[in-house]
DNA sequence: CGGCCTGGCATTTTT
DNA sequence: TGCCAGGCCG
């Protein structure tokens, strides 16, 4: 066989297809569970094979790192470990970053500068604003959302547009806007720290204001890919254009059905309007599906296909109709996770399936709780994946923010998470000085902390809060308090800065003196209500620990900072233990979550009005977004799904009653049997809601005039 | 400054 | 119902 088809065999007409177009732009409509990732690691040996570029000249976008990993490792079967390692396979974040590494100089930052992650953001903001002085409260998050959104879309404030993000429009949001936006970016720029939107945003404007740059970039790829392509923002199209403009060999693989992102930023226009971006671009829609029986996927293309704003196709398969879809009518969430368990229960008796093969899907992590709770009680194992990320744990951030601080000392948000961390005596009053020296004095928040120092804390403007403290002594001694807090928090800092600086011991070693030097454990037992958190937060330090170790060992440059870079780009979950349980135990997930995997039985909890499609999805005119994450959910399974809808629900700690998901009544009656475990009149009779109809909103209509 | 209490609030979370 | 932020008081 000719080296240049053998890569080529074993694939379907479209799939080939899409393998062996390598010139000029192509998008790939895959279907879920079409063989996508089978398209493009094929695609990639089928390049080499055909000597049309060094593996070095090839680069793979994704948006997990997981998927990248993954996909390093299926090219690596193609072509060999070797040839598979020189692939450049990144993430959009992971590229970006090593672009601003090298050249962020340019830009006006310091080479050190942090990675505010979304914490840290909402400390800043927090702060900025504080610094509004209105008499209004703010909800940091709304603005912290919209400025994302708005960078995701790559456009700057202005005040003749609405905000996209609920809630957003009340006028307080509107008028101060524009001075949050500047505010939050001159305090990121302040502490030489960039979000994750400016990853991709910088390294834009990176190469618009520095060519030569662009230039070095572009000429490294002669083929260039980008997973999951419905996900991709604004900014990273723009980004993907100037890399290929040169010889637009660009391949995109995604579908516009499983965008559910939208609210992160994702624009499915993107791959939509793909043909107008690049005009000559080539189609090739994977539509033969190798996971679902046909009877799920006549449910899920009933179901899809009321959206309007989409690519028409429909997903076939060949492996056979299996069992008519069930759902299952219950009383409350109680029962819906009792029966769910007799169903499952049902289909292992029938099947012999394995836990592991199960999958409870919902639209909410809330609606975990009866499940565990039910499981639990029956004893049998289960993971819930997602929930909090583990850098994002207060015990984590803490450890975590002590190193950044001490890789960039003007990091402001990890600064003031560690100066009072454990307690120092140092206050909001304390902060606030030193706050304002900073920015009258432009000093680093050390330089201004030391300044303060020397001067004697007493000496600014700002009052102490104990100012009305009769008891001068009481004051006094406090105030020594906090002086001798700031000056330890500042040698500590100088110390191992200067350990990690001279390389004094591993880098495990260091932290660990470092946790040790604060005497993190003794934070720990003061600070948490029982013993159990205590052991479960310790726990996490321990695991921060060894992955230190464990990223010391594999890096070939191993530096504090690399490993801080890679613990804010790669949170993948499953780095962090629970990976046993996810091969013995049923699977808790949320829909988001289960996307781009795959299950034999999969479990659709919650199926109400309200909750799938969300009520906030709803009022925010949603709905097609809604009904592509039910599209996801069904297809996630291979041999039979499961629905379960309770009638009434404990919502925000009151009972709800609810009519079954819209998108039921979507499937034909044909492909479901209904079980009906509750009596659904009688909860139809007390509620039937007085349908509260909104008012439209009057807009006065423009003049054309 | 820091502990305690109250009131408002409550999707989804690749990086 | 449960969490977290901000306010209050010792």
């Amino acid at each position: 066989m000719s080296p240049t088809r053998k890569f080529l065999q074993g694939l379907n007409p479209s799939q080939r297809e899409a393998a062996r177009h390598t010139e000029g732009p192509l998008l790939v409509l895959a279907g879920a569970g079409s063989g996508k990732t089978r398209v493009i690691t094929r695609r990639i040996a089928h390049i080499l094979a055909s000597n049309l570029a060094e593996p070095s000249q090839i680069l793979a976008v994704t948006f997990t790192n997981k998927a990248a990993t993954e996909m390093r490792e299926r090219v690596a079967e193609l072509v060999g470990k070797k040839t598979a390692d020189t692939i450049v396979i990144s993430t959009f974040h992971s590229y970006c970053l090593q672009v601003l590494r090298k050249h962020i100089t340019r830009l006006g930052y310091r080479k050190n500068f942090s990675i505010a992650g979304d914490s840290d953001s909402r400390t800043l903001l927090r702060r900025v604003v504080e610094d509004l002085h209105s008499s209004e409260t703010f909800d940091t998050g709304t603005f912290q959302s919209r400025i994302s959104l708005m960078k995701n879309a790559n456009e700057a404030p202005d005040p003749n547009k609405p905000l996209p993000v609920e809630n957003a429009n009340d006028e307080k949001y509107v008028e101060n806007f524009a001075d949050v936006y500047e505010g939050y970016h001159s305090a990121l720029r302040a502490a030489n720290s960039i979000d994750f939107d400016d990853l991709m945003l910088l390294t834009l404007k990176l190469w618009d204001e520095h060519p030569d740059l662009l230039e070095v970039c572009r000429g490294a790829f002669r083929y260039v890919m980008v997973d999951e392509y419905q996900d991709t923002n604004k900014v990273q199209y723009e980004l993907i254009r100037r890399l290929v403009s040169e010889h637009r060999n660009l391949c995109v693989v995604g579908d516009d059905d499983q965008s559910i992102y939208a609210w992160r930023g994702a624009d499915s226009s993107m791959i939509l309007d793909f043909d107008k971006h690049f005009t000559d671009a080539h189609i090739v829609t994977l539509d033969q599906n190798y996971r679902s029986t046909t009877t799920i996927l006549g449910a899920a293309n009933a179901v899809i296909k009321n959206n309007l704003v989409r690519r028409d196709k429909k997903l076939w398969s060949d492996l056979g109709a299996g069992r008519k879809l069930d759902w299952i009518v219950c009383a409350d969430e109680e029962k819906e996770a009792e029966e769910a368990l007799k169903w499952m229960g049902f289909i292992q008796s029938r099947t012999g399936a394995r836990y592991s093969d199960f999958a409870f899907l919902y639209r909410s992590n809330q609606q975990s709780r009866p499940l565990e709770v039910t499981l639990r009680q029956a004893g049998i194992p289960y993971i819930v994946v997602g929930g909090q990320d583990f850098f994002e744990r207060a015990e984590v951030r803490d450890i975590i923010s002590y190193l950044k601080v001490i890789v960039n000392p003007r990091d402001e948000a990890a600064f003031l998470r560690v100066v009072n961390m454990p307690r120092r005596g140092i206050g909001d009053a304390t902060l606030h000085k030193i706050h304002e020296l900073c920015r009258d004095e432009k000093l680093s928040l050390g330089q201004a902390t030391a300044h303060l120092l020397k001067n004697g804390i007493d000496g600014g403007p700002v009052q102490l809060a104990l100012g009305e403290n009769p008891d001068e002594r009481v004051r006094q001694f406090k105030e020594q308090k906090t002086e001798r807090g700031l000056r330890d928090f500042l040698r500590l800092l100088d110390k191992f800065r200067k350990r990690f600086r001279e390389k004094d011991g591993t880098l495990r070693e260091i932290v660990e003196d470092l946790v040790a030097s604060i005497d993190y454990h003794g934070e720990l037992v003061r600070t948490c209500k029982t013993p159990q958190q205590v052991s479960n937060r310790w726990n996490n330090i321990e695991v921060v620990v060894k992955a230190i170790g464990e990223y010391e060992e594999k890096a070939e440059t191993p530096s504090l900072s690399n490993f801080l870079d890679e613990s804010h780009l790669n949170t993948d979950q499953a780095r962090f233990g629970k990976d046993e349980r996810r091969k013995t135990g049923v699977t808790l997930m949320t829909i988001h979550s289960a996307k781009g995997l795959e299950f034999p039985f999969v479990f659709l909890m919650g199926l109400e009005d309200g909750l799938m499609p969300h009520e906030r999805s709803l009022k925010e005119n949603n709905i097609e977004e809604e009904r592509r994450l039910f599209y996801v959910a069904l297809t996630r399974g291979k041999r039979h799904v499961t629905m379960f809808e309770a009638l009434s629900r404990v919502k925000n700690g009151k009972e709800k009653i609810s009519k079954s998901s819209r998108f039921l009544a979507e499937i034909p009656e044909a492909l479901y049997t209904q079980h009906v475990k509750a009596v659904r009149q009688m909860a139809e009779e007390q509620v039937d809601p007085p349908e509260v109809k909104k008012k439209k909103k009057y807009v006065p209509r423009r003049s054309n005039l």
